[in-house]
DNA sequence: TTGAAAGCGCTAACAA
DNA sequence: TTGTTAGCGCTTTCAA
C-alpha cells in the first residue's frame, strides 16, 4: 500500500516488485494457465502490498473482450424497472458479465446518444427496454453483432431476442374480466407519455376489447409529474365529479390506482360495489393497504431474469441454445377491488 | 451503413473510406484541432456512411482518460438512491462525464469488489454512499489518485469530500420536537439492517437525545423484506397491542411510517391526538395519504447534485475550487402526524 | 492544415 | 512453467 507516486500502478510495477515477467503476473492475477505456487504467492504478495488495481481498459482492448452489458432503460423512479435491475443483477452476478445501466427518460433521441455512448465501450451484449427505437438506433444494435435483447414487450418484432409480456394483452384480459363481473360504465386514468409504448398498447388492448363488446370509455384522463399516488386522488376525485355514472376506473398504473383507492375508501364509497378499480404492475410496495388493488403482474423480475440468461447463454463459449422469443403470461390478481365472476 | 463484415470498424476503415489520413479523422470525430471543411464533411460523410461507432476502449488507453464517474450505492429499491442518481445526472449531462453506477446491498464486502471493479475501469471521480469502508476500500478510494465523494451522511471523517445531511442530528431533532409537543411513551420501528449506518445513526441521536431529557423508549422492532407498508402495519398492531400505552410511534422510514398510518386509520385512532406518528426521508410518493406523515427531508437530490458539482468543479481544467465538506441541514415536516407545539 | 511515428498497459501466440 | 514479441485502436507529439 505504499503508492506515493501519482502514476497508476502498472503490472510492470508488479512485475518488479516480484521479479516475476509481466506475462506471468498477467497470468496469475487472471488465474490463467499454470503457474507454480511459489510464484503465485510471490505476485499476489507484490500486488497486496503494492495496491495493485489492474486496467480494464488496457486489458480490454489487448484481449478483445469487455465483460459489459449495456441494460438500456426508460426510467429509474418508476419501480418497474429497479426491479428489472433485480432480476438482471442476479443472474449475472454468477457470471463475469456486470451490467452498466443507461437511462433515457422515454425519450428516442436520449436513447439514441445512450447506445452510441455505450457501443463505444463495445459491450459484449445490450439489453434494452421496448421494441421501439429509431432508425440510427436498430442500425447501431444490428451492426454491433453482439447479442441484443428487447425487454418488457413483445407486440413487435425484436432485432435479436426479446423477453416480455404482451401489453396489448394485458389490456385485453383486463377489459375482458371487467366486462365480465358486469361493469359497464368505464373511465380511464393514466399518464401524459405519448412515448412509453408500452401503456400505449395496453390501452389500445383494453380499448379494442371492449370496442367489440359494444363498450366504449366513458371518461379519461392524463397526468405527468407529481406524485403519482396524490395525482391518482386528484383525478379521480375530479372523474367522478365530471362523471357520476361510472362504475368502473381502470389507472395504467398501480400508484395512481392507489391513490385512487385511498380517496374512494376516504368517500366511503363501497368498493367494488358501486365502483371497481384496477391497476397495472402488481407493486409489492402496495400491499399494505386497506384493500388490494385489483392489477396484472408485469412479470418485472422474471423479464430481467430471463434477459440476463439469454446474454449469458449466447455469450457462454460454446453458445449454449436458448430460446429467443420468450413472452411471459400475466395473470390478474383480482385483490378487493374488482368482482370476481 | 454497410458493414458486412463481423469485424467492428476502425479509424483506419473511415480513414480509407474518405481518403483522409486516420490521425485527421480522429481529429474531425473529436472536432479537435484545425481542419478544413472540406475535409471535415469528407470525413463525417464517410463515418456515418459506414455506421461507425469509436472505440472509447482503445480512445482511453492512449488519451489516459476516461470520462466515467463511478458512483456506488447499497440499493435501488429504495426510491432514496434512485433519486439521488437523478441529481448526480441532471449535473453531469451538462458536462462530458458519464455516471456508472454500482450497487453493494449494504455488505461491505461487495462493496470492496464493486469499487475494485469500477477502479479498475479507471474513472476520472467517485461518488459513494456513507462514510464508512473497509480499510481495504479505503486504502483503494486513497490511492486512486481521483476526486471522490462519500454521500448521505456526515458523521464523521471523509477519504476526500463529502455532502449529506448529520443523520445523529436529524434524529435529534426529531425526538426534540416530539418531546415538545408533549408525547412521552415511544415506540421505535425500523428495519434489521445492521450495516445501515446512516439508520443507526438517526437512532443513536434519537435515543440520545431522549435520554437527556429522561425518556426511553418503550418499545421497539426491527423487520427485513416484503412491502415496506404492508410491515409497518403489521408491526404497528402487533406493537400497540403489546404496548397500548404508547403515544408515539418513530419509524426508521416513511413507508413503514405510512403503513403505520393507514392501520390506525382504519382503526379510527385518533392521529395526532392520541397517538402521533413520523417517519424519515421524505418521499414525495407518499403525497396522496389521507394524511401527511411527519418527516423529515433526506435532501436526496441535492445531495446527488452537490456531490456531482465538486466531481465535475476539481476534473475542470483548471480545477474549480469548490467547498468539500458540505452539511445539509434537512427541515420537520410536521405533516398531519405530530402535534406543533 | 495534415500526416507519420511512437506508445498507452495489457494479453495472444509462440518459443524456450 | 516461464518468458519474449507483437499488436489491440486510438491519441500524443512532432514534423512537414
Amino acid at each position: 500500500m505504499s503508492n506515493d507516486h501519482k502514476r497508476p500502478l502498472t503490472l510492470r510495477d508488479v512485475s518488479e516488485a516480484s521479479g516475476v515477467s509481466e506475462m506471468t503476473v498477467s497470468r496469475v492475477l487472471r488465474n490463467r494457465g499454470d503457474v507454480s505456487e511459489a510464484t503465485r504467492e510471490k505476485v499476489l504478495a507484490a500486488a497486496k502490498e503494492l495496491g495493485y488495481v489492474p486496467n480494464k481498459i488496457a486489458g480490454a482492448l489487448a484481449s478483445n473482450r469487455v465483460n459489459l452489458v449495456a441494460v438500456i432503460i426508460p426510467s429509474l423512479s418508476n419501480m418497474v424497472f429497479p426491479e428489472v435491475l433485480t432480476g438482471i443483477n442476479q443472474v449475472l452476478e454468477d457470471t463475469e458479465l456486470q451490467p452498466v445501466v443507461g437511462v433515457t427518460d422515454y425519450l428516442p433521441e436520449k436513447e439514441e446518444r445512450v447506445l452510441y455512448e455505450m457501443l463505444s465501450w463495445r459491450p459484449s451484449g445490450v439489453i434494452i427496454a421496448g421494441l421501439e427505437h429509431s432508425e440510427a438506433s436498430r442500425a447501431m444494435l444490428e451492426a454491433a453483432g453482439i447479442p441484443v435483447v428487447e425487454i418488457m414487450d413483445t407486440d413487435g418484432k425484436p432485432v435479436d431476442a426479446m423477453v416480455g409480456i404482451s401489453h396489448r394483452r394485458a389490456g385485453r384480459e383486463m377489459a375482458a374480466a371487467i366486462l365480465k363481473a358486469g361493469y359497464r360504465h368505464i373511465g380511464f386514468m393514466g399518464t401524459k407519455m405519448p412515448l412509453d409504448h408500452r401503456a400505449r398498447k395496453r390501452f389500445e388492448g383494453f380499448t379494442e376489447y371492449l370496442a367489440k363488446n359494444g363498450v366504449e370509455i366513458e371518461d379519461r384522463e392524463f397526468y405527468s409529474g407529481g406524485s403519482a399516488l396524490a395525482k391518482g386522488r386528484e383525478m379521480t376525485q375530479a372523474m367522478l365529479e365530471r362523471s357520476p355514472e361510472l362504475d368502473f376506473l381502470y389507472y395504467s398504473n398501480d400508484m395512481i390506482g392507489a391513490g385512487g383507492l385511498l380517496y374512494l375508501l376516504d368517500k366511503g364509497i363501497d368498493v367494488p360495489g358501486q365502483i371497481g378499480l384496477a391497476g397495472f404492475n402488481g407493486v409489492e410496495l402496495l400491499q399494505g393497504l386497506p384493500r388490494q388493488l385489483a392489477t396484472m403482474d408485469a412479470c418485472r423480475l422474471e423479464i430481467g431474469r430471463k434477459a440476463a440468461e439469454i446474454i449469458s447463454a449466447r455469450l457462454s463459449e460454446p453458445p449454449a441454445e436458448t430460446e429467443s422469443q420468450i413472452t411471459l403470461v400475466p395473470k390478474i390478481s383480482y385483490g378487493d377491488t374488482l368482482k370476481r365472476r
